[in-house]
DNA sequence: TGTACATCAGTGAACGCGCGTTCACTGATGTAC
DNA sequence: TGTACATCAGTGAACGCGCGTTCACTGATGTAC
């Protein structure tokens, strides 16, 4: 146990990621813009005048939350592909991922999948910017990996690389907005969804390895 | 000009029909859980109490937004697609269909992306049930088509049918979103979306060709 | 170490406002005879 | 066709309520000497 007393910033940041963490809460069955000041600071136990102490507005605490989420992601999945021996195991492994970060992160990836295209633009915004990000990440490893006897990705140009980096990552999104869907007491439906996605990733590959890079 | 007086129920649906329009309207930066219904019946140019002769709540207005929009571009894309010879132009020709119907119709597909994974629970669920008929629409089409030198879709087994049906469905409404996203009034940020999609279309094609149906 | 002052995260009261919902009503449309 | 009554879409006033934002404040933490 620390006892230590904390200093100011510490505290502060404390109560900032109350604030986040209340308002993720509020939205597992809401969106960002349906949510009130107040019902956040209710949330998060401090006076709503506090709240402007962090945050301009709602929304602005929207956007950090994006970074917040999808930046710690992006840093798992680095981590995680630096472990994964390219290979056709490869797509099954993705998928196998994807569903165990989704289960741990509920909260997280339903906030991305409801706020992308919803009504609060700054937000939408935010999140376009982080998913670019992952997609130019997955072309540079793409185009990196040798995946014995898959598609010959280091001989793509960069045009196709982002193309096909750009759907992977949006069937990525749409599969954990997928799972999101299926009811998280039934392992089943998660199961077929999880089939059927890697089903559809290995089609894309196996279209990805016939893909003429000159047309 | 047709200056007959209406009867009543005319009128009502007249009435209702405004109350629809209105609500789309303000969703174009907004999404459906912000909307006030007394924004919405100041909008239509009726009393807030007259709202509810037509609908129980926002919510359920919500759900009445999803069949009219869904339903009818369901009709439009069979009339559309009987008109359409199987062939590898299929690709391109459906890709510039959408990127038209998109283009005049914002709102309505505005609506279906925002709402999508959006806040309101049973239109989720509304707009899910209908992107399932276009998917199950779809597979059967597949399976009728015999396209020259493409894949052999008669073939496939239906699981495999409902996969890329699924697929290609998502892809479209991702398209969409994506065309929403390009400023209106920057046609070649939309032409860019629109050749991205047609060549993530043409790979999926490619892998489907390939595709095992036995494994 | 002790003291005097500065900083600033969080408080609590107050404000004006628009919200969703209710209700008895109005008056044009529809129906029965 | 004319009359008497029923229906019901839309009205307008009223209600209690929670909202976002402001403000002067408190008191613990931080800093200078």
């Amino acid at each position: 146990m620390n006892h230590r007393p904390l200093t100011r910033p510490e505290q502060k940041a404390r109560t900032r990621q109350t604030l986040l963490d209340a308002a993720l809460a509020l939205m597992e069955h809401r969106s960002l813009s349906s949510i009130g000041l107040r019902e956040i600071t209710r949330a998060a136990g401090i006076t709503p005048a506090a709240f402007y102490r962090h945050f301009p507005d709602v929304d602005s605490l929207g956007v950090a939350l994006v970074d917040q989420c999808l930046g710690s992601l992006r840093a798992t999945i680095r981590t995680v592909r630096d472990g994964l021996s390219p290979s056709d195991e490869v797509i099954s492994r993705s998928i196998d991922i994807l569903a165990r970060q989704v289960h741990d992160d509920r909260a997280h990836f339903r906030f991305i999948a409801r706020e992308r295209h919803g009504g609060v633009s700054a937000v939408r915004a935010a999140i376009a910017e982080q998913l670019d990000l992952f997609a130019a990440d997955l072309a540079v490893d793409l185009a990196a990996d040798k995946m014995v006897g898959g598609p010959r990705f280091d001989r793509w140009i960069v045009a196709d690389l982002r193309m096909i980096s750009n759907l992977i990552v949006n069937h990525m999104v749409w599969t954990a907005a997928a799972l999101l869907d299926a009811p998280p007491d039934a392992p089943e439906a998660a199961a077929r969804v999880i089939d059927a996605a890697g089903r559809q990733l290995r089609l894309i590959l196996l279209g990805a390895r016939q893909w003429p890079t000159e047309p």
